[in-house]
DNA sequence: CATGAATGAGTATTCATTCAT
DNA sequence: GATGAATGAATACTCATTCAT
């Protein structure tokens, strides 16, 4: 016994083998161009048994995506430092977003670029881990606005934009900082608050940009 | 009168046709699930006329690409008034923008969620598209850091990161905008003004945000 | 008045372009895989046109063969020269043979490669070629017995074996003087008599090679 | 018992019936008209199936050609009588010759119709085989030049172009031996050996034909 | 548990051929 | 006389999926 492919592994196991070559062959190849054949060969197993396991393509894709978001919702909870002021948990989650797409690059294409443009079901299987994100930054601009006793006109409404934007533009930095010459998990974590965090404190003190100035 | 299909028309006409029926087809099942057939029937004619006059579906793609990234960029320098203060230039850009994407859903869907996931040679296309849009917004920067005779330290590089911040969260901000239940153009511009410039004063200002604080 | 393809030339003139264009065209890409685009193309004229002129691909085709048909017959047959013994008349017939598909490699793959491979109707305009030329050995055969006063066993049946094997060994030199590397047509006609000669006049004069010796 | 269509066999088995009907499509057809759903069907397997094990119609084609030059080449050898003279030698080898492609004319078609005429690489694969007849006819002329104790200027030159000759004289008896009112092997052979072999002997004896007589 | 064998339904692409002008 | 515009029908090739063992 020993070398070649292991065999007899308990189903667990083989399903995170095939999980993690589909995540990666939908990452660089895209959903429609990945073959189950490409995934079987590269999880080192059989194509019946990914069907066996999984079901069908579509079913594949959808558990690669929830597996990959819920890693990547984790990931940036355990990064987020409590008991701090709100700028400063919203300073260590982004951290912690930038540093796990660099390093899941595969995964993080598969949120971000795959499963967003394949059309349904497989959208709203990512707007419901984008709606965690930015249903927590919402609560982090909710927390600094109660800290810096805020003008009550900033209505939620605007809180949703706000945070709406935050998180694409987070999304889109980390694009970039996963690429070559790209910025730094730090450097693009700071950008960001730099970018984001003097503007909400303006708005909060009631002070916005208008068109008429 | 009207109805039925006309036939006989010249090249130029049916080039267009073929381009609008490929923008939707694209935009709406993707790059590859898009299939010649569709577009071709879409488009009222036979595919071989199609690939008569574009070539092969990677060609069709590209043409698609060129097309809605010159026209977006052409609404965009449209839309931004002359002579007027950077702050204002980069409203009336945004608003134009977001204008543009919410009349052109297709197309903005081929630019921001087909192509750039579908690999060379589309991404390098949107690319050149970006780079126009990123390098924009970076001379408004740079103007309204001379009209606020900031302070020097205010690095190219953080700019170029600042630049890209807020195109990706304009980005994320269209795709929202064009969504039902989304915000209006008006809207999406003010919340990203809101967002941005502020941050932009400080930071013009050197009022960084440190995570020491 | 001035360059570019001069238009309106009779019709013969025009036929012969076409004509000239599919020998081409046939004879290097072979005949399914030549297409009416290509030959109109190379023929300087639309592709209408040529259907008006020739019909179809297949009509095409035969009118390609029987030209370069009747072609070598003619130029085999200019070469013979007249009132000399039999082996010098098949000597001047083969260095004819070879000078000419030497010069007209197009052609003569038209003849030898494509056509005969290409099934019916277009092996019949072949054979009809082909038996001309063996026809014409077979005369100069019967010639050179009569010369030799030969025996009269040698019956029509063995001469048409023989016949048809110099015509076939000639072809296949004639492919191998074409070719680079190969040899000339002096040497390729001074091999086939060597080869051919020797046999024929000891077979005039009786003396068979049988299997027992 | 027997027929219906027998499912699931092993793999080597299905191959060699998928070469078994392409042999034979190829042959009746050539190669560019012949279409692998024809060929599928004629196998009684599903054309997936086909591309699962040959890969392409170039790949299907090559092996197609090799199965049958090797068969050729093995039947030939196989027919050659050793420890008798050079003459004796070629005599059976051109019955065995002639046998096997009387009885398998779509095979001879593949390698003499068909694979020569369409280009790289097929032309590569039976100029293998060729080469490997033409030079087995040099060694048989140059046992029997031993043998008769022949002249010395007898160069390899020439020789070569004898083997040729006889080579393409066998190809195209071997093309009149397998049609309909041709003749029999044995009758081929018979007059092949008359027509080559006194010349060959002339030859050997410096008795060459020359233009001047 | 695991797989070799097999396929129905598509996909991009090409080609011979024909009108309307 | 000559052509730009247009297509029906085919062709090589692929893929998600399923049995029989």
């Amino acid at each position: 016994m020993g070398g070649g492919k292991s065999k007899r592994m308990p189903r667990a196991v083989r399903e995170q083998q095939m999980l993690d070559a589909a995540v990666q062959t939908f990452a660089r190849r895209g959903y429609r161009a990945a073959s189950m054949d490409d995934i079987a060969e590269l999880a080192g197993v059989s194509k019946p048994l990914v069907y066996l396991y999984l079901n069908s393509k579509e079913e594949l894709f959808t558990a690669c995506i929830r597996r990959e978001a819920q890693a990547l919702v984790a990931a940036v909870r355990a990064a987020v430092e409590r008991d701090v002021p709100a700028d400063r948990q919203l300073w260590s989650g982004l951290r912690g977003l930038f540093a796990y797409t660099a390093a899941n690059p595969d995964g993080w294409a598969v949120l971000h670029s795959q499963a967003r443009t394949q059309g349904e079901p497989f959208v709203r299987e990512v707007a419901v881990m984008r709606a965690e994100l930015v249903s927590f930054v919402e609560q982090l601009i909710g927390a600094a606005a109660k800290e810096a006793d805020c003008d009550p006109e900033f209505a939620d409404r605007e809180v949703a934009g706000l945070a709406y934007a935050l998180v694409g533009a987070a999304e889109s930095m980390a694009d970039w900082a996963g690429s070559p010459g790209g910025p730094s998990a730090k450097e693009a974590a700071a950008t960001l608050m730099n970018f984001a965090w003097a503007g909400l404190g303006n708005l909060m003190r009631d002070q916005r940009w208008t068109p008429s100035t």
